[in-house]
DNA sequence: CATGGGATTGACT
DNA sequence: GTCAATCCCATGC
């Protein structure tokens, strides 16, 4: 069950909070989206802005597409791309809840709590064994599948603030987070909390 | 063809 | 708080 191309064939601000609280798989691994960022041509900060270039043609493409690129030499960054094609648009995955495949995700990123598997762009494309090859496939049909929000994540919350990272058009407050997430990568945005642990038994 | 910057992370002070 | 690791590609000479 995947979320069809028509999900993504609207404007990317639409999409970008939908997308937390869907599920996110590759293989045996998948998370909940609890962290998004919308990218538009239009801003600077969007790859797709500098136009149609080797690099950016599949921010171009069809929307439903993954488009994956390496950032500072070392971490595979995933985005879905959105928008009519012809449109460079994209959300930025950059967080989940860990689902399933949670002992894979400990063995490909070593020691540490679950909820810091998956809490970075680059984390979890770590955890999911997400990386360039997966560039350019489908969403919908492809390897790495977007599914809608499990019942539990129907009615999430989402804090909004500035993107992250970003040294231009750095004022737009794009990024959506599930309010509450211990996942939720730092620094959180104005006014996020994340929610105690789960009391422990005594 | 050379250069430099980047939507990051983890280790260290 | 600072910093290095290190790949891809856009830009400019």
């Amino acid at each position: 069950m995947t979320l069809p191309a028509a999900f993504y064939d609207r404007p990317v601000l639409e999409v970008a909070p939908e997308l937390v609280g869907c599920t996110l798989a590759h293989g045996a691994t998948a998370g909940v989206i609890v962290e998004t960022e919308a990218y538009h041509q239009t801003e600077a900060a969007c790859h797709a802005h500098v136009g149609l270039t080797a690099r950016t043609h599949v921010l171009f493409g069809a929307p439903g597409t993954v488009y994956v690129y390496r950032s500072y030499g070392i971490h595979a960054l995933v985005n879905l791309v959105c928008e009519p094609e012809g449109v460079g648009a994209a959300v930025l995955i950059r967080a989940l809840e860990p689902l399933s495949g949670v002992g894979i995700m400990h063995e490909r990123r070593g020691v540490g709590e679950d909820e810091r598997l998956c809490s970075g762009p680059g984390k979890l494309t770590q955890a999911l064994d997400i990386e360039l090859d997966l560039n350019g496939t489908d969403a919908i049909d492809g390897p790495l599948q977007v599914g809608p929000r499990p019942p539990a994540w129907a009615d999430v919350d989402i804090v909004t603030g500035p993107r992250i990272g970003i040294t231009k058009a750095a004022e737009l407050p794009w990024r959506f987070c599930a309010a509450g997430s211990r996942s939720v990568s730092r620094p959180w945005p104005p006014g996020f909390r994340p929610a105690p642990r789960a009391a422990r038994v005594r």
